[in-house]
DNA sequence: TGCACGTATTGGTAGTACCAATTTGGTAGG
DNA sequence: CCTACCAAATTGGTACTACCAATACGTGCA
């Protein structure tokens, strides 16, 4: 438990309003580069302080999804992938979920990440790493007998997994990832049988983990993964995901 | 240039006040999980009004510096690990350099992402994105002659082989990592020499990139990297990296 | 000792005012 | 007709005051 990142909530102040501002713009048909109204005139339409806009766009401004220019105006930026990847996880906390192409961009970096993951964590796991990640065992067990949802547990295993890196960088970017996916991670478990499945993923890698078989664990958290990723692509759009 | 993501520069709104709040935490030994001065008090000590530190707090709490509970005060979040890795990125634009370990371990992480990015580009390089690369090259040609540093060039040169991956996810992670490692980069290429070899790699990489041979710019990569990661290594702490 | 009440403190919000720089529009001069 | 210039309106940035609701805490009572 040396490198924390316990909880998944990313945290955002003004949640509300942020996404009042989100939808505003998009509802009104902005497009990336346009101006956004005034300061004074969008607090008026949105009901709130200058103030409390001006901390809502500094939080965007941070996320680099709006900038601020100086007697000129609020602009939304030229192309959303100018925003940080950290504005698409506080989007999606608002409930605006990502596009097609963002889920499938996150998939292909997730991947390599989870894959880096596996493998430090086989070199610097500790014990205390193991049992936290055979507790979620047990619980993923106990969830399964009831029949319920393995979603939570199953973020919960993936941030443990990500946490026995002994990487917080490396950790906190999963984590990222993880609550990103978090709503399609629960529709994706309302079948039971993929619960199931995926718990045997996860007793295998933990027996890997276990073994610091590196060579191994790597391939069944590719596997693991793989399964997921052939669920989401066919969700998405129908294939014809691969190419520009 | 389907995916933008042109400029390096992470942009922030209020920097200089954030980095005053950074800075008055560290010099008053404000540990994790400790209370901020109440928002009156630290606004006048801080000199300004308590609308620009609140934005400036709205900023630190979007990226999971400190954590904001209503009639109780601002705390500073328990772990660093807990903030966003943009956090790391915004305290080193304001000049907080990352600590050894971030590095570290940023380079944990980057290293897969790299290998990613230059895996799909093989795939997806457009001629648009093959041109744009050797203009890059011709620049860093111009500067070597012309005895001068090549940060800036390799800086383009990475952050033009994540676009031409036609994944911008992947391409802005990157980005902050360029972002990140910019200060150390720019004292990596002090030395004439490591800029001549960096530029030798390039080349490699893009006919590689050319000839969409995977395997060969892979390892290239691997390679490329490899040698400024030796560096990094040693400028550290002079060893004692992998394990807790 | 333990519980209840009241006060001070806290972050959250609203409203007003002012500044400096930019933009805008019209006007006078060529 | 075009240019140069000036003034008014608009912009984001900042400051200050005031109030709210919920919490924390200390005091006093039982």
């Amino acid at each position: 438990m040396s490198t924390a990142i316990e909880g998944p909530a990313p945290a955002a102040p003004n949640r509300a309003l942020i996404k009042r501002v989100v939808d505003f713009a998009r509802d009104n048909r902005f497009a990336p580069g346009d101006r956004l109204p005034a300061e004074r005139l969008l607090a008026e339409k949105l009901g709130v302080s200058r103030n409390a806009l001006r901390e809502a766009l500094a939080t965007l401004e941070s996320l680099r999804v709006v900038e601020a220019r100086p007697n000129s105006g609020v602009f939304l930026r030229r192309s959303a992938a100018e925003a940080s990847f950290e504005a698409i996880v506080l989007l999606a906390e608002l409930g605006i979920e990502p596009t097609a192409t963002e889920v499938r961009e996150s998939i292909e970096v997730r991947a390599p990440l989870e894959r880096q993951a596996i493998t430090l964590a086989c070199a610097r796991r500790t014990e205390a790493d193991l049992a936290a990640l055979k507790a979620i065992l047990g619980d993923t067990r106990a969830l399964l007998a009831a029949g319920d949802s393995i979603a939570d547990c199953d973020q919960a295993f993936h941030l443990a997994l990500a946490n026995a890196s002994h990487n917080s960088v490396l950790a906190r970017m999963l984590n990222a990832f993880y609550c990103l996916s978090l709503p399609r991670r629960r529709r994706y478990f309302a079948d039971p049988a993929r619960g199931a499945a995926s718990d045997r993923g996860h007793r295998r890698i933990v027996a890997a983990l276990e073994a610091r078989d590196i060579k191994a664990a790597s391939v069944l958290m590719d596997r693991h993964l793989g399964n997921a990723q052939v669920y989401w692509r066919e969700a998405l759009d129908g294939g014809g995901a691969a190419g520009k």
